[in-house]
DNA sequence: ATTTAAAACAGTAATAATTACTGATTTTGA
DNA sequence: TCAAAATCAGTAATTATTACTGTTTTAAAT
C-alpha cells in the first residue's frame, strides 16, 4: 500500500474516535458509525482502526477483556479500568518520578527500555455512586 | 462447582508454570503439560488456567499479542514486553514511589483505585545482543 | 473534464483463540 | 467399597479478527 489515499469512511472512523474519551472497540466504533454510513463493512473498521493505528494517528490499547480498543490521544498517558462494569478512562494523572521511570528502570535491566504504560485498577465514578 | 477436587491434570499445570518465569500462554502450557500427560486436551488447560487464576494462585495477563499469558508469581510486580521478539519479562524493580502510586492517583480521581500495574517496553538482553 | 491505475470499499469466507458441551473417568467422603 | 460430584478427553461452537474478491472511489495525468 505505496500510497494513502483519502476515505470519507476512515474520516468518520477517526472522526467518531476523537469524539469519545472511552476507548470504544471495533464493535462500537462500527456501529456508531453506521449511523452515517449505514453500508460500512466491519471488515473496513477493523483495518481502517488498524492502519490509523500504524500511522500514528490513534493508539490501539488491550485490555483485560481480551479485546483491542482503540484511543484517538496518542499522547503518553495511564489507564484505569474499573473492575465492576469493565468500563475504560483516562487517568491524566502523572507522578513527578513518572517522567524518570524508564531511565530508573533501564539502571537494574540488562535489555534496553523505550517506555512504559501504568495501568490503574479499582471502581470508576459511576460505579461508586450506584454502589452507595 | 461447590468442592474443588484435586487432579493430576491441574497440579502438572501449575507446576509447570511454576518453573517458567516468561508467562507462556495456555499453548505453550498444553504442548508442556502433553509431555507427562500425553493426552490431556486443551480444553482441560484453559479450564484450569482459569481455575487457578479465580482462585489467586496464577495471575491473568494480556499483552499487545492478543493473548492470554500466564504468570505463577502472584506478587505485585511489574512486566517487560520486547516489541522485536515479544518476549514478556518480569521487571522486579519497583520506584520508591510505586508504593505510593495509588493514593497519589486517588487524590485527583472521583473513583476509587485498588492497584497498578505498569507494562515497560523495549529491547529485551537476548535482542540486544543479538543486534549487535 | 476524461481517463486510468491504484487504493479503498462492501460483503463474505476463513482463521485462531477461547469457551461450551457430552458422555466417560477420577476423586473423595461416607 | 460405594456413590455423588468434580474433572476429564474429545469435540463442537463461539467470538474477535483477518483475508479474499469483485466493485467503487480517489487522485493524478492527460
Amino acid at each position: 500500500m505505496a500510497v494513502i489515499k483519502y476515505s470519507r469512511q476512515r474520516k468518520a472512523i477517526k472522526d467518531f474516535l476523537m469524539t469519545r474519551k472511552d476507548h470504544p472497540t471495533a464493535e462500537t466504533v462500527y456501529l456508531n458509525v453506521r449511523k452515517t454510513y449505514p453500508n460500512i463493512s466491519l471488515g473496513t473498521v477493523y483495518r481502517n482502526l488498524t492502519l490509523l493505528s500504524d500511522m500514528g494517528e490513534i493508539q490501539k490499547l488491550h485490555f483485560k477483556d481480551g479485546l483491542d480498543h482503540f484511543d484517538a490521544d496518542t499522547r503518553p498517558h495511564n489507564h484505569f479500568l474499573c473492575t465492576e462494569c469493565g468500563a475504560v478512562l483516562d487517568i491524566d494523572f502523572q507522578s513527578d518520578n513518572d517522567f524518570h521511570l524508564d531511565e530508573q528502570a533501564n539502571s537494574v535491566f540488562d535489555g534496553k527500555i523505550t517506555g512504559h504504560i501504568t495501568y490503574f485498577q479499582g471502581i470508576c465514578p459511576d460505579c461508586c455512586i450506584n454502589s452507595v
